[in-house]
DNA sequence: CCTCCACCGGAACGTGAGGAGT
DNA sequence: ACTCCTCACGTTCCGGTGGAGG
């Protein structure tokens, strides 16, 4: 089976409820059925992936060390021994086929025909509509037999869910209408994603509570929006790899000396600039392009093609977040400062 | 209309850390 | 002791490209 929808729809939640219940069933009729839930993005690797799914059947495999294919064949196994059902969710199976292709996938789908006794029952999860296109026709064939799609919750839908909690999490007029309306239309203009308007209520929350407000007003709920992005962005910032800084910064002051001109190229003259004053070897443009690419791709900055006709065509970049934020990084900076 | 710039981005390959199996 | 894994992070090489200016 496939799940498709966009983040904070609902499919994983739904998908563990099934599970759950599916599986209290199980015990309850006494039927051999186990289940496992992987999330593929967060296992990171087709051989991680490949590990827990041993683990659910109660093989353990090295976090590193033995090939792929060798697990894969523990795994079966395992499965085998283990006989009756396991139901295994992968959830962001998108980001596993793009990372490491459909070979595993299909791997998965051919056990049934082979192994008598464990049967797999495969459930992706993924949040990419166009995932279908990167599969193999035969991968699709035996995987796709039947299809959801979880669409973004409408602001009406988000304010009922939000409604619902607040009833649970909050005092008696602990948050005014307005408040939860605001809150359900900004996660709404967000692609109708659940969790973040949950986590926006719930800031909203604690910071009304810190200032020892009465109820959430909307004014709160800006405010956390606000926190919220702020946070997120800081400790982004903070985890960020030495030579990702670096070329962070050379967008800063490439941006600052000349707002017009920040084209790769520029940025990488500072970028060496940078590097040489602070002792070190710079990187290859090429590995600094896939550094700034990394950077838009998290939302820090924004890069657009450009095309400059006879002086060649480049990427004209821009931070995404306030010049101060990169400030305050670049103070903690000692080395650097 | 054609050229050619200045970079883009895919692909193959290298290296070193962390580790397993025999 | 030796071979063989994965994986993150880089490098080298190279074909590709949209449009200003000849």
């Amino acid at each position: 089976m496939f799940i498709y929808g966009k983040p904070g729809t609902g499919k994983t939640a739904v998908t563990r409820f099934v599970l759950q219940h599916l599986s209290a069933k199980s015990s309850e009729i006494d039927t051999p059925l186990s289940v496992s839930y992987i999330n593929c993005r967060l296992a990171g690797s087709e051989y991680r992936v490949l590990s827990m799914l041993s683990q659910s059947v109660k093989v353990p495999v090295p976090f590193t060390g033995i090939a792929t294919a060798e697990v894969f064949d523990r795994f079966k196994q395992g499965l085998k021994a283990m006989g009756g059902i396991l139901i295994s969710v992968l959830d962001e199976v998108d980001m596993l086929v793009k990372a490491s292709g459909d070979k595993l996938l299909y791997e998965l789908t051919r056990i049934n025909e082979t192994s008598p006794t464990g049967k797999i029952v495969l459930i992706g999860i993924s949040n990419d509509l166009n995932f279908k296109d990167l599969l193999d026709p035969r991968v699709l064939s035996s995987l796709s037999e039947e299809e959801i799609v979880f669409h973004p919750y409408t602001a009406d839908e988000l304010y009922d869910i939000l409604l619902d909690r607040a009833k649970i999490a909050l005092v008696q007029d602990g948050v005014t209408e307005g408040a939860l309306r605001l809150c359900a239309a900004l996660a709404a203009a967000e692609h109708g994603d659940a969790r973040r308007a949950l986590d926006l209520l719930r800031v909203a929350g604690e910071l009304a509570e810190r200032e020892g407000g009465r109820a959430i007003t909307e004014d709160y709920i800006r405010k956390a929006q606000w926190k919220i992005e702020h946070d997120r962005v800081t400790e982004v910032l903070r985890t960020l790899p030495l030579h990702q800084r670096l070329v962070l910064y050379s967008v800063y002051f490439t941006q600052q000396e000349n707002p017009k001109e920040t084209l790769t190229g520029n940025i990488y003259e500072t970028y060496e600039r940078i590097c040489r004053k602070a002792g070190m070897e710079p990187l290859t443009q090429r590995r600094v392009s896939g550094l700034l690419n990394e950077l838009d791709a998290m939302g820090i900055v924004n890069s657009k093609l450009v095309n400059l006709g006879r002086h060649g065509r480049s990427k004209r970049v821009r931070l995404s977040i306030p010049m101060e934020q990169v400030q305050s990084l670049l103070k903690e900076e000692t080395r650097l400062s």
